[in-house]
DNA sequence: CAGTATCCTGTCCGATACTG
DNA sequence: CAGTATCGGACAGGATACTG
């Protein structure tokens, strides 16, 4: 990560590059994949991942920092503490199915690995970025980014120049 | 990146981790949100995210290699490229609406500063991930994460256990 | 302007060892 | 089993200088 990005403040920065500050890494956002399937528990993760229990205890509390998972002592003793989504985890959810179309389209020559399905009746379902009222796909030239009611002089900037809106 | 999670070859892996294994940095992904904007100029980046040229250089090279980007010489004398999407690039635009989204709802508490429109009306879109042959919105308990047709016994050993359907 | 070359620092990350 | 402590190497990434 950029060590200055950030700074100064994070009220000054887009929402992506804030995204981007709590899942920008590998092990992050396979950590919430996993978490999004339903594993919990520290060696679930660490079979899962093959990932070094020094770095997984740093990144599990990383993610537990940033409120995206929440801590959780199910046994004193022996002190055990499983890993559950909060509201903003289950929430990254779409972001990770967004991925995962991606990657079967454009990397998976051989055909889909995994894929999301409807859990009543198995049938496989596409995943496309809609807009919520009209249902319209979310793509260009249709759809674009701009500054919104919040954006600072920064911001406003960056998106005034390219057919700004009334 | 950790360095072995992708050996031995990426025929193996979950298309998240395909995915990952080609944005999975900062960087990556802030070139490709100002890409998709429309930034195509070394400079333009470079002023956009404040990278040094060097760390600018080195992702561009590996935007380029992984074909998410595409290097277009657009003059000869002084040289003079421009670095504009592919096709699978452009195909990363959902996944950055889909983090804008997510920062905007959870990590944007004074109101959100960067949004999605209608490139016609100005009007907000609010985006979210639907199936798109019944447009159902996609979140758990509804649907899941499943192997795919073409997924080889580690990954089918991965989603095997919890709920499978016929 | 559009980069490349070189150097240096921080830290990501794994390996190993240890604890309740 | 569920972690913490410590060490060391590789590399991400910035600063500076240089080139056409």
């Amino acid at each position: 990560m950029p060590p200055n990005t950030l700074s100064p403040g994070p009220e000054q920065q887009c929402p992506i590059v804030r995204s981007v500050a709590r899942v920008g890494d590998w092990w992050s956002i396979l950590i919430l994949r996993d978490a999004c399937y339903g594993l919990s528990r520290f060696d679930e993760f660490q079979k899962s991942l093959g990932i070094a229990p020094t770095m997984l205890t740093r990144r599990l509390a990383a993610l537990v920092k940033d409120g995206l998972l929440q801590r959780w002592r199910y046994s004193e003793r022996p002190p055990r503490n499983e890993y559950v989504l909060t509201e903003s985890g289950r929430d990254f959810q779409p972001v990770i199915w967004s991925l995962l179309a991606w990657g079967n389209k454009h990397f998976a020559p051989e055909g889909e690995s995994v894929v999301v399905i409807d859990a009543e009746t198995g049938e496989r379902a596409d995943p496309v970025l809609v807009d919520r009222a009209t249902g319209r796909p979310l793509a260009r030239p249709a759809f674009r980014t701009a500054a919104g009611p919040a954006a600072n002089p920064r911001i406003r900037t960056r998106y005034a120049q390219k057919g700004a809106n009334p």
